[in-house]
DNA sequence: TTGTTATCTTAGCATCGTCAAGATAGCGCG
DNA sequence: CGCGCTATCTTGACGATGCTAAGATAACAA
C-alpha cells in the first residue's frame, strides 16, 4: 500500500507528482541541458499530460524556482562541508570559493538555473539573504573568524559581496575553453582556482596583511 | 557598382535589411528585455515577414551573436574611454572595473546577451582574446603599466582573469536589490562599485604592494 | 529585353506555455 | 455500504515561437 510512504505530501492519483516533476526536471536538466527544460519535456519524463503539472506549480517558472530551491541548498551543503574540513579561518575563505566555484563546474545548468530564476525574481534565495545562516553568512561568519572587524559592518557586508561576487564571477567564467591553457599550466583547474582566488585576495596571503 | 549609398552592405529590396535587423533586435532587447527578444518580433519591428532574417542569419542564434558584437564592441569603447581618462595605471585599473561595471548596469538586457551568446558558442569574442587589442588586453596592459611583472606571464594571466571576473561578478550580482542598502551606505552605486572593488584588491592600495 | 539570382512573402510544420472542460479517483459523511 | 465532494489528471484547443519549402518579386548582368 502506497498510504504507508513517509512525507506528508499529496499522494493521489499519482503518488506524489510535485516531487517527481522537481527531480524529473533535474534529470532533464542534467542530461539535456538548461535549453530542453521545457514544461512538457517535464511532463513526459515523469510520464503525465502536459497540463497535469499546474496542478501543483502556477506556471513553468515555479517549477524552475523549486529546481533551484534544491539548487541553492545543495550548494550551501556544499559550503559547509568546504568550510567543516578547513583547517584555518583564513583556509576555509579559499576552499569556500573553491567549493563554490567547484559547485557550479559541476553542475553547470543547475547553476545556471539558480540564477535566471533569481533574476526573474530580482530578489535573491534565502540562502543568500543577509540575515539566517545561509551560504552567505557561512562566507561572512568565515571572514570574521579570519580575522576581519565584526564591529564594521559595512566593511563586513563588502567584503562578503566582494568574496560572493569573485566566486560568481570565476564559476560563470571557468566555463570558458579560453582558460583551458590557464588551468593546465596551473596544473588543474582546482589549481587555477586558487591562484585566480590569490589575486582577488581572497586566498591566504604568505605577508601579513 | 553598388550604387552611390554608403557603406557595401547589400541593398536590394529592403536597402540594408541585416543592419536594419540587428538594429530593430536592438531596440526590441532595450524596450521590452531580453525574454521578448524572438526572431519574429524583430521581423515584425524592422517591418518584414517572419522567414526574412533567415536570408541574412543561420538562425536566431546568429542574429544574437551580431548583436552580441555590436556589445563587445561598445563596451570595449567603454574602457578605452575610463582608461583614456584615469590620471595613473593604478587608478586605471579601478576605473576599467567600474567603466565595465556601469556598462553592464546600464545595458542589462545587452549584457546578457553577450553572454549567454558566449556561452553558446563556447567561447569568448574577439574583445576578451589573449591576443589583439580588445578588452581583455587593456585590462592586461593596465596592470602591467601599474607595476605588475610583465616577464611573468601566468602571473599576468592569472591578474587579469582575477579581474575580468571580479568585475563580470559584480556586474551581474549588482542588479539584485539585495545590494540595495550597501549602494545606499556607500553613498552611491558607483561607489558601492569602488568599495567592492578595493576589497578585491583591484582598487589602488593605500601602502605599496 | 531577357535570364539569372538574390531577396522577400506565403503557407505550413512541430513545439512550446497555458487554459478550459471533462474524466477519474480518493476521501468524508450519511 | 452508498453518495457526493473535491483534488487530481487528461483531452483538446489557442496563440506564439523557430524554422523550412515553395512561390513571387525585383535588382542586376548579358
Amino acid at each position: 500500500m502506497r498510504e504507508s510512504q513517509a512525507a506528508d505530501a499529496r499522494r493521489y492519483h499519482h503518488g506524489d507528482l510535485r516531487r517527481a516533476l522537481i527531480d524529473a526536471a533535474s534529470r532533464v536538466l542534467e542530461a539535456e541541458g538548461p535549453s530542453a527544460l521545457s514544461l512538457r519535456a517535464v511532463a513526459r519524463e515523469a510520464g503525465v499530460s502536459p497540463a497535469a503539472p499546474y496542478h501543483h506549480f502556477k506556471d513553468k517558472g515555479e517549477l524552475l524556482e523549486a529546481v533551484a530551491h534544491e539548487g541553492w541548498d545543495l550548494l550551501d551543503a556544499a559550503l559547509a562541508k568546504a568550510k567543516a574540513e578547513a583547517s584555518s579561518p583564513a583556509q576555509a575563505i579559499s576552499e569556500l570559493g573553491v567549493a563554490y566555484v567547484c559547485f557550479a563546474r559541476n553542475n553547470p545548468a543547475l547553476y545556471r538555473v539558480m540564477y535566471d530564476t533569481a533574476r526573474d525574481r530580482e530578489d535573491l534565495p534565502d540562502q543568500m539573504k543577509i540575515e539566517g545562516d545561509g551560504a552567505y553568512c557561512k562566507v561572512r561568519d568565515t571572514l570574521i573568524e579570519a580575522g576581519a572587524d565584526p564591529k564594521d559592518t559595512l566593511d563586513i557586508e563588502l567584503a562578503t559581496t566582494a568574496a560572493w561576487c569573485s566566486g560568481h564571477g570565476l564559476a560563470e567564467m571557468a566555463g570558458f575553453k579560453q582558460f583551458a591553457h590557464l588551468k593546465e599550466a596551473c596544473g588543474g583547474e582546482v589549481e587555477f582556482f586558487r591562484a585566480v582566488f590569490q589575486h582577488m585576495g581572497l586566498a591566504p596571503r604568505p605577508p601579513g596583511d
